[in-house]
DNA sequence: TATCCACCGGAAGGTCTGGACT
DNA sequence: AGTCCAGACCTTCCGGTGGATA
């Protein structure tokens, strides 16, 4: 999941934006939504444009989610599958595709009676071993609470019959009703043994042996899904997916395959190479869509989604073409159909037009800017803000020296803490990676070596947003800063 | 060609928070 | 109350560096 997708929801608050509001102050009685009820609406279902609908149909993945049947299916055996890592940029299916694939084997595994469960963790929330050991601990912990409940009423169920008819007992495990009994016993005390894992305070040890146990509880197969473990590598090393990896030799009664998704097609490099082999048994690739596919997707999404005859015939060969240009990202041109589509409901008119497109495209941009700024830490708006700062100033191409300098004088303003020149360069460079600046390092020859950098996101609606932070906002008037920069 | 600027960026360690356990 | 743990966020220290200039 990606909540993060820049996908802010105008549609049904923000009235007062861009929303055709001409004033029909005769129509007082009129409430706020009818004349926003009443418009022939445009969309039939636009949840089937949101990042969160899995579909049913993956057009141009056949291949992928054939691969993946084939690897899994050895888990309705009852044997471990191989673990697969799946390659592939954003918006290019793997997610989708994999979930897909997951609820199908769980639907088959009931069929079967093949005890075979999936979990999925995503590891840019979750990216440290402690919070993926917990997680996944808590979910099996959660699930032998059921399957322990399940088998109480079944065991409770037998042991009345066979009280009446020990005949009942033939077919079964048990010799005697004391047996069954026992076993009751100890499931209840089973039951009562398991305690969730607390968000923090364990060490990571005993959490991992927490997890192991919950797992091994009864006989199964478990597939464990982790989507962004390029994240979780990044962030704390290979630590989780060697444990992870080598827990078969240690269990006895269940079986462990792991599921990697990752959007960089390298991020093996930086693992151990026993975790590498390991994990690598099976890759699977996922290559961004062309732009006749994502039109084939949007087509198809479309279809559901809207009214017949609303969109112009150029509106999804538009928006497949942007989303193209973007490394062939899918969600991102369901996001912009959608924006589009809302776009030309708010402006009252029938059809979605090539101009909806173009002005979704730039609002989206604009929302995606607006919300990584917002969340932003304090720190980092000030770093940001003096940036913005010198550029309004006439300034290009500004070196960390510069940019030091002015938040310096900005966090004196404020009373905020001021952080050191290395903490401050560490700073940019996030900022850098967020892509709200670049920053490049260049020499200067004598005149040493240092990052340019230079604002990549709207000046003004920037400013503005920073400015609405209670903090930073303290800053008033702050021309003398920069002014200050020049005099001396 | 050697020097030297103005910072880069890795490593290591400190401090604080929030929680569990004894 | 005191101890332990993970993790976020910083600081300190310091070797490294590309290329204009003396």
């Amino acid at each position: 999941m990606d909540g993060f997708s820049g996908d802010v929801d105008l549609e049904d608050l923000d009235l007062d934006s861009d929303a055709d509001d001409s004033g029909e102050a005769d129509e007082a009685s009129r409430g706020l939504f009818d004349d926003l009820l009443e418009g022939e609406p445009i969309f039939e279902n636009k949840e089937v444009l949101r990042p969160s609908y899995t579909p049913h149909k993956l057009p141009h993945r056949e291949e992928q989610i054939n691969n993946m049947a084939t690897i899994l299916v050895t888990a309705l055996r009852g044997e471990t599958p191989s673990n697969i890592l799946i390659y592939g940029k954003t918006g290019t299916g793997k997610t989708a595709s994999a979930k897909f694939v997951s609820e199908e084997l769980e639907t088959t595994s009931q069929k079967y009676e093949v005890p075979c469960e999936v979990e999925y963790i995503n590891c840019e929330v979750t990216d440290t071993q402690y919070r993926v050991l917990a997680q996944l601990a808590n979910k099996f912990i959660d699930k032998n609470g059921r399957y322990i409940e399940n088998r109480l009423e079944e065991l409770g169920d037998l042991r009345d019959r066979a009280a009446e008819d020990p005949a009942e007992l033939d077919d079964t495990d048990f010799d005697s009703v004391a047996a069954v009994e026992n076993e009751i016993t100890s499931l209840e005390s089973d039951l009562e043994e398991f305690d969730p894992v607390p968000m923090t305070g364990w060490p990571t040890d005993r959490v991992y042996s927490t997890f192991f146990d919950a797992v091994d509880y009864h006989e199964r197969v478990v597939v464990i899904m982790l989507d962004e473990i390029d994240k979780l590598v990044e962030k704390s090393g290979d630590d989780t997916l060697y444990n992870l990896s080598r827990m078969n030799s240690e269990l006895d009664n269940s079986r462990v395959s792991i599921m990697g998704i990752s959007n960089d097609l390298k991020f093996t490099d930086f693992l151990d190479p026993r975790v590498k082999s390991s994990l690598g048994e099976e890759e699977i690739v996922f290559p961004p869509y062309d732009a006749t596919q994502l039109r084939d997707i949007l087509q198809h999404r479309a279809e559901i989604a809207f009214k017949s005859a609303t969109l112009s015939d150029d509106v999804i060969p538009l928006c497949a073409a942007f989303a193209a240009q973007e490394h062939g990202d899918a969600r991102r041109a369901l996001d912009l159909l959608r924006t589009a589509g809302e776009l030309a409901e708010r402006g009252r008119t029938e059809t979605v037009e090539e101009a909806h497109v173009r002005k979704a495209q730039e609002k989206i941009e604009l929302d995606r800017v607006v919300e990584v700024v917002r969340t932003l830490p304090t720190q980092s708006k000030l770093v940001l803000y003096a940036t913005i700062l010198l550029e309004k100033n006439g300034v290009h191409n500004i070196n960390t020296g510069e940019v030091f300098n002015i938040y310096k004088r900005l966090c004196q303003e404020i009373e905020a803490d001021v952080l050191t020149q290395r903490r401050v360069t560490d700073l940019i460079s996030e900022l850098d990676m967020l892509g709200i600046v670049n920053a490049i390092v260049v020499s200067k020859g004598r005149y040493g070596r240092t990052k340019e950098i230079n604002l990549s996101v709207p000046l003004d609606e920037t400013e503005a947003v920073l400015l609405s932070d209670s903090r930073v906002g303290e800053v008033e008037d702050a021309q003398p800063f920069v002014q200050a920069r020049f005099d001396n």
